[in-house]
DNA sequence: GCTGGCACTCGGTAGGATCGAGTGCCAACG
DNA sequence: CGTTGGCACTCGATCCTACCGAGTGCCAGC
């Protein structure tokens, strides 16, 4: 799409606006590495480039700035995922000693991806529901009231809050989890809301409200946020305005869960300002990588910041620890 | 410690000022109610009020701003909480509606404290090491991880991986499991990592390693943090810079545990500026309220804002608040 | 002791000059 | 014909100055 030398300046630009954060004219552009012609020719070139759209001015004497469209090419075409030494040894070294519970293994990779690259760290976890019930039993807290807790294959727990209108005692919470038992483990947890009842009357009482207490709460909370670096939006970004309103969006886990998704399912891995389609991150960038447990896409981790980021740095590292995590949950 | 009029004159300035944020000045005094003296007179007693260091002047020619020691007179002294009668009802309605797992009604509630305060707000909740063990149980995951699941009387699940360097059937996890029941139901979970082995050889190889998970892990993150309205910060303040230096305070569970606990060790129930002892916080003023099941203090809720915070309508917020959620949790 | 009056202070805003990075254009050159 | 050095031009950023006005401290008089 574009010739070489248009598309070094393009590179050249973009690294350079990333660096500084500040417009880069053509004196500029000469100094950078495989540039070998006039600042005229480059200006020349620039001009060019911004009548078709890579380039913008945010006034007329002004160097030129990477459009949405400028980043997308460099994206694309320009930038090639790459992590320095340090970086590559340290994720490393974190799966490596990863071990432990995965809800704190999770939020402990956001952190390390927002150590890595500096920016807010997101990751969807596996969903529960996939996993088959290893283990299913009612727990009774008050005369009333029991706990629904469900072992699933993938390491999760699941509980509910099961309340009833008369006091039962704790035998029958015990053939409940017997029948429940029987005809739960090795089924998915919502399973349950659909199996049969066992034709005992004091019994069913229980397990119908253990159905309807799944069948409201099924869909939902499905899926688990980890968000970390929030803080790091603070410092992209000089205007006070824009902090709040980015972490206002990253305050909101549904939100966060649907646009991931949605980026994932474009088939894209960065999506640059009005691509991420929320008004309130036009000045963001978000780069993912799904994750795969036996080759089941189950997640995604993702990294927040602003459009001029450090896309080579950010691509390799989602890239690489979305890797690795998938590698260390298909292990067990 | 302060006549009469210096008190309403310095709730005058406060008051004005958690409004505006701008210096207020003697004309603006003397339109405020309860004050029936000539602009003159309200000068020289501000001039007075600085020089005992209530508050303090940004330049020479400017209004008076509150000191740290202004606001804490009044908030000791001057103000008393108060809720509009809509958030006294929200409350209300919250709690009756309130239901479900506990971590999800904490997580909600904090949203609640933020939509009453347009401030952060944090809740810890009651550590699930407190309730006695209601039920355990192995749950074998794979031939050599099995997962500890204890369930506690607050209706909290803790869990542990277990993982041996020898494969197990699951005859195995079973006889552990009866093993931990006979001796852990009614204890709290900490007292199964010294509870006796059973003398069985096969049994307490399993035993021994579910001791050393839980002493590993037992202190930890006995606390569970609930942070929300991290973005109300960003609305608080306009340099980006501070914002920022919060936000990391705030993404930082521990910290948070430990600076609530101290405040409330204190016996304060407000902690403003350097009070709260964290040099970021230093625009900052925390409120706190614990609350109480069965008449003891099991967390803590709190809002962070801005010192120029409304502290009437927070502290009013953060009592009843805490007050209904710990007669929430008390009839379980 | 309170108050009206007054001179003074000083941050904030607006207008104007200057600076310089960067541009577009053009004529000349290989 | 593409490239380049030269040049006039643009315009944000910075600095200075003047000015305004909110607010102060002080004092004399009630």
């Amino acid at each position: 799409m574009l010739d070489e030398r248009k598309a070094s300046i393009l590179r050249a630009v973009v690294e350079e606006y990333i660096q500084t954060a500040q417009p880069v004219g053509s004196g500029h552009v000469v100094n950078a590495p495989g540039i070998s012609v006039s600042s005229a020719t480059v200006r020349n070139e620039m001009a060019a480039l911004e009548t078709e759209g890579f380039l913008a001015q945010p006034h007329t004497s002004a160097g030129r700035i990477p459009t949405e469209k400028g980043y997308r090419y460099f994206v694309d075409a320009l930038a090639q995922p790459s992590l320095d030494r340090a970086s590559t040894l340290q994720v490393r070294a974190f799966f490596d000693r990863a071990h432990g519970e995965i809800e704190q293994m999770l939020a402990d990779t956001t952190r390390l991806l927002t150590g890595l690259t500096d920016y807010a760290a997101v990751i969807i976890g596996p969903p529960h529901e996939a996993g088959k019930v290893r283990s299913v039993q009612l727990v009774g807290l008050t005369p009333r009231v029991a706990l629904l807790v469900a072992v699933l294959g993938s390491g999760g727990v699941e509980k509910r809050t099961i309340d009833l209108a008369e006091d039962v005692d704790d035998a029958l919470w015990l053939r409940a989890t017997a029948h429940l038992s029987a005809q739960g483990i090795g089924h998915p947890l919502a399973w349950l809301a659909t199996a049969p009842l066992s034709g005992e009357a004091t019994v069913d009482v229980v397990l119908s409200r253990v159905r309807a207490v799944l069948v409201a709460t099924g869909q939902d909370d499905a899926d688990h946020v980890y968000v970390n670096g929030a803080s790091r939006m603070a410092a992209s970004f000089d205007a006070v305005e824009t902090v709040r309103s980015v972490l206002t969006i990253l305050e909101q886990q549904l939100v966060v869960v649907s646009l991931l998704r949605d980026v994932v399912d474009r088939g894209l891995n960065v999506a640059i300002g009005s691509e991420t389609g929320m008004q309130p991150l036009a000045d963001c960038a978000l780069v993912v990588a799904p994750y795969t447990v036996d080759g089941e896409r189950v997640g995604t981790v993702g990294v927040l910041g602003p459009t001029r980021m450090n896309y080579p740095q950010a691509l390799a590292a989602v890239a690489v620890v979305g890797q690795r995590l998938g590698r260390r949950l298909s292990e067990g």
